[in-house]
DNA sequence: AAAAATTGAATTGTACACAATTTAATTTTG
DNA sequence: CAAAATTAAATTGTGTACAATTCAATTTTT
């Protein structure tokens, strides 16, 4: 005699998306504080953590690392070489990949950003284990995603 | 002898934000050929999740449910509006708000959204456990992030 | 080797996010 | 009650995201 039957699927609150989504926003302005000294924003930040970690890779390399195509990565390449973090220059022996350098104040740069993990990690206040847990089982998702092709 | 002490708190792959990142951006992405057919974003999707649970709440309410100012909402609003799936009205009782409501097509998309929820299941080919975890300390993260004030 | 296909960046266009400001309506205060 | 403070949306401006297209450089085919 139900009229509707509960549409416990469509609740926002079950939603992994929404979870992620909130969550990923949050921890995003988290940072924002912290990188703002820095003249950076959080994805600048991302590509700078790439590069600290390996410099001189190609556009399409960062994308590869980052998850982010030509169009999102050229503007913000651009940004980051009008603040004098890095160099944009073709390669000489494939003149369609454009290599990305830091720049000594890029490079520089990381010193000022050494203190920021830690300084998240406070602001989380969540346990250590917890955090590393989580970004666990995050990872895994991201492998499990990666390798679904969209099958259409 | 050590030069410089391995930098282990700047590695991409530690981040628990990146994960996040990624992870988001991926299952959004795996929802885009679902709504597609539908005419939605996927943030306009967040939006009519919270409207068919609840009609007639204002941009004010909508904006806190889904952690989204009227810098944001405003014109996504307008393009739902245009799209005749929602109308938009200041209340009477306070000309401020703005109240928005479902239109009958509006309400009408819900049948059409009510297979999203399991198609994505499958395409996340994970555990139904493993996404209930993952979601449960996920939202465990986002509430803990409310109560820590920005304290500056 | 020349034509065709592929590839890497850049560009174009649409849609978020979010800080900061503005505007209008309501509340609070002196 | 009028001025000041507060509030809700909207607006403005900057910076992503991402699909789709363009363009030039390289590879592959014929």
């Amino acid at each position: 005699m139900k009229r509707t039957p509960p549409p416990d699927h469509l609740l926002l609150d079950q939603q992994l998306c929404f979870a992620l989504y909130a969550a990923s926003r949050s921890v995003t302005g988290l940072y924002r504080p912290l990188l703002e000294p820095l003249g950076l924003t959080y994805p600048q930040y991302l590509v700078m953590l790439v590069l600290w970690e390996r410099d001189g890779l190609t556009v399409r390399e960062l994308g590869l690392r980052l998850q982010l195509d030509s169009g999102t990565l050229t503007p913000l390449l651009k940004r980051l070489q009008a603040a004098g973090r890095i160099d944009r220059q073709r390669r000489a022996e494939d003149e369609r990949e454009v290599e990305i350098r830091l720049t000594e104040a890029g490079v520089a740069l990381r010193e000022l950003a050494s203190d920021i993990p830690h300084c998240l990690a406070q602001r989380l206040n969540a346990s250590l284990d917890q955090v590393q847990h989580l970004r666990d089982q995050l990872k895994q998702l991201n492998r499990q995603l990666e390798h679904t092709p969209t099958e259409d």
